[in-house]
DNA sequence: CGGGACTTTGACACCTCTCAACTCTCGTGG
DNA sequence: CCACGAGAGTTGAGAGGTGTCAAAGTCCCG
């Protein structure tokens, strides 16, 4: 999951029930990862790929000096895990209970084994990298708001539940997460959000849930094309 | 070519051959393009993705509000031209003069054609979301003296040539080019770059031409993991 | 030789980070 | 059931890195 626009979510959620419906034809395996555990580190093996069922993960590296970056959260319907030669590259753990369906990493050695799966598999990536050139834009061209306001959006639009009248959702990583997500220190997310408040463009009335009530406001602070 | 630590780039030679390889078992399609000219621009319809032989290219990315950012320079060996649904979502232009392969878009349509080939792109695709999520500490997390020393390091380790001792090579981009691969100001690689001469760490006899003198410094300044 | 684009340099402003203190939340144990 | 402590989040003050704006310098090509 990466701050992108409204478009490419729509083709993720199709890419999503088609390898879902892939995986009805053939026994599934499914793991589930508690809170904290990791679903792989650094440096293992790449042996899986991982599709999201529920719940979130985090990606994240860790530069020589400490500096730590938040690569992608993974929601129901990304693909996570595409390996880099042998081995992972990052870690990824769970933010909140996750169930994913394991996809043998034979899958992209052969494409012959499952041709329609492999092929949705290069398409998952294809869209990763259409997702992560966005996200470019996101890191280093907006201001802290118009990267604050991105996220909420593409949260909102991904896992928001309307209620009256508003699109509600969880916030389930916490505010350093988000930062380190978005390139920022924690103390700025805390102060966007703030301001956010005080300007009623959302509320924050549990810490980890957001109600965003002004969307084109946020829209126009998103400045989004 | 994304700024990247040097274990990619050695990933990404062996690729490229390998896919040279493969190409000699059938009629190669080969494109030159003048400086200048585009590749495909965002909105066209994604027909090929192209495998660089020689020349640089240069992929873009505008926002609404006219801010631009350019994504990814396409150096001898790189696979341009990933599509995300049907449709390319950057430009892409030749800084110099560029021949490259075309691949037919069908080669991802149905892994059977082509089960090699196939799992091929699909190697590259995934060793370009590695290098993508490398650009992401670059871009986030780092200040502007790191990244371009970081820049210069990985130009010099993909083409750079020995001479006298020192790593030589061209900069084909303009400065603006390179700030906003680095979304940075161009003014402020106008005076990084200042700084490393005024500190012998490089030399820059003709504009678009640059020596390293010390490399060892440029890896400190470039804090790589 | 002249014009235009690109590059360099300087001054200044401001956004964001850092450091620090304070508050809030929530789980634990008395 | 309340008090406490630890961790997370918030708020404030100050510093510093970069961007912006402006002007001068350089290079290229007609």
């Amino acid at each position: 999951m990466y701050v992108t626009n409204p478009i490419d979510f729509r083709h993720a959620d199709t890419a999503a029930l088609s390898l879902a419906k892939h995986q009805q034809i053939q026994p599934q395996k499914v793991r589930d990862i508690a809170v904290g555990n990791f679903l792989f580190r650094e440096g293992d093996k790449a042996q899986n790929l991982f599709e999201v069922q529920s719940g979130v993960l985090r990606l994240t590296r860790v530069l020589a000096n400490g500096r730590r970056q938040v690569i992608a959260f993974g929601y129901p319907g990304d693909i996570i895990g595409f390996p880099d030669g042998d081995n992972h590259h990052a870690d990824c753990d769970a933010i909140t209970e996750v169930s994913v369906l394991v996809h043998g990493h034979a899958v992209l050695d052969d494409a012959r084994l499952q041709p329609e799966l492999h092929k949705k598999l290069l398409k998952a990536a294809m869209r990763e990298i259409s997702a992560m050139q966005d996200h470019f834009m996101t890191l280093g061209r907006k201001s802290v708001t118009e990267k604050l306001a991105s996220f909420l959006l593409v949260l909102g639009d991904r896992v928001g539940e309307p209620l009256s009248g508003n699109l509600e959702f969880d916030l389930p990583m916490c505010r350093s997460d988000i930062a380190d997500f978005l390139c920022v220190s924690p103390e700025t997310v805390s102060r966007i959000f703030t301001q956010f408040r005080k300007r009623k463009i959302i509320a924050i009335n549990q810490i980890k849930r957001v109600v965003l009530l002004d969307r084109e406001q946020l829209l126009e602070l998103a400045e989004m094309d």
